[in-house]
DNA sequence: ATTGACAGATTGTCAGACAAACTGGTATCC
DNA sequence: GGATACCAGTTTGTCTGACAATCTGTCAAT
């Protein structure tokens, strides 16, 4: 028997555009450098436009979104200099967290870390991508409830949502969750040890080790986007346009009925 | 001869609206609890309330107000808990940030650094509290671009303005400002002597004994604010509305010519 | 080839409107 | 007397419609 949280808070219309817009956003359905034209969101998601400039508001303070004056808002294109930063902030944030989460750890929590871990290791098997998003969600939820510090979550999670996207895409290369299971172990294991320092040093590698591997994503992205020409109007099409959505899985449909994305969303320029 | 920026950058009311109302929270204009109700603001700033909402959504993803749906706005209450989490953070974050600058500080880099220590010092046997404000900024400015990480200053740099209040209080108090030199002093020193790990625990050590003074700040507001019973209704009025405004200047003024501010904004509740 | 002008598209901002939700107080009932 | 129910005022959430300012791309002219 869990607890269950009674309160109803009133999901107001802007909200739930903030949430969809950031999940499509995260989830690659938006290609950086895409622009987004106001009308064309109103008739996706069925609203009007001061409610979509309202939440075009809070994704632009989220980061998630660049909104030029007298040019609207658009998808950020995120540089691998750009990235190493970020990877760098969440390798010492994670780090921390992992320390003092080693330090607070009861044989209960240990249980629960170790039964995510399961769970990632059986959705690697079953090439389940969304129960391996779910279950190293829940490793690094642990920790980070173990942590205890609500700042650094929210701060953490506000930097992952902008490298969702990279993420995702390196998730998916052939090896690179088998070696993301056992660093996760490592993590737990210093963890269970109750050493901090160890799995602090775990955290970071792990972290450096994704940053590795976004890397790698990166050149295969470029290798695949600019095939050393560029052309100057929308040139290949077709081919180029399903190269830009990595995670097929975009749930992102119209609130009111009748439409379905009609007219995509331009790219930059 | 120094570089010039070109560009201008249209600044659209709404830019203004947020930059003008996170001034005035920071300041302390607005005092903890207190709703800001949209109608006033628009008011006082002489602008249409789609703009004034717009602007309070960016504010709300920036964590500088909340707004509750089918209540409003409102100045978040600071508990010593969360603000204990943010000075936790903050460290980690000045720390690494001082322990990279120690490592990478050219001569020219520390001559501007003493300069700074030099007009904090000045500042503090004057009394100008903006000038202790400046120059702080600038030396953490250094440090900040000597890392050379946006993000993490990007990150660092949200998190003070939620605690710019507090930091305001704790630094008018009697020796806080001489006390923070001296550490400020020592920082210098590590990264002086390219030593990264000591750098990292001067900073640290500043931001903990920063984080003290606050909880000082915190219990002189609390005696103040509360003195045994609470007034359901606005009753200790004018000592109590002083009190509200630790740093006096608020340069918070209507962009519209008629207007100062009519109805002041409600308390919780 | 560069410049200039023009039409179309898109954003920035405002005014006005109305339903829904919350607040506080008063009247009512036990 | 105290608890409940109702009611009016306030404030927010959302929409519609509108218009000026700005940007983009095209096409003609030099």
């Amino acid at each position: 028997m869990t607890a269950h949280d009674l309160r109803i808070s009133p999901r107001t219309v802007q909200q739930q555009i903030v949430e969809k817009l950031r999940a499509a956003i995260t989830d690659g359905f938006f290609a950086p450098g895409d622009r987004l034209i106001e009308a064309e969101l109103c008739d996706m998601l069925g609203v009007s436009r001061p409610s979509i400039r309202e939440a075009l508001r809070s994704l632009e303070a989220e980061r998630l979104i660049v909104i030029i004056p007298n040019r609207g808002p658009q998808i950020p294109v995120l540089t691998a200099d750009h990235a190493a930063e970020i990877y760098q902030v969440r390798a010492l944030l994670e780090g921390e967290a992992a320390c003092i989460a080693a330090k607070r750890a009861t044989t209960d929590d240990l249980k629960q870390m170790r039964a995510s871990l399961a769970a990632f290791g059986r959705a690697i098997r079953t090439a389940d991508m969304p129960g391996k998003i779910a279950s190293t969600a829940a490793f690094y939820g642990h920790i980070m409830r173990l942590c205890g510090n609500r700042i650094m979550q929210e701060t953490l999670s506000t930097l992952l949502a902008r490298i969702n996207f990279l993420r995702a895409q390196s998730m998916s290369q052939p090896g690179r969750a088998k070696h993301s299971l056992q660093e996760m172990k490592a993590i737990y294991q210093a963890v269970a040890t109750k050493n901090g320092a160890a799995a602090r040093s775990a955290a970071v590698k792990h972290v450096e080790h994704a940053h590795l591997s976004a890397i790698a994503a990166f050149e295969l992205l470029n290798a695949k986007q600019a095939p050393r020409s560029r052309p100057r109007t929308g040139g290949s099409s077709a081919a180029a346009a399903a190269n830009r959505r990595p995670v097929a899985a975009t749930n992102f449909e119209s609130a009111s009925p009748a439409t379905a994305a009609p007219g995509q969303a331009r790219r930059r320029r």
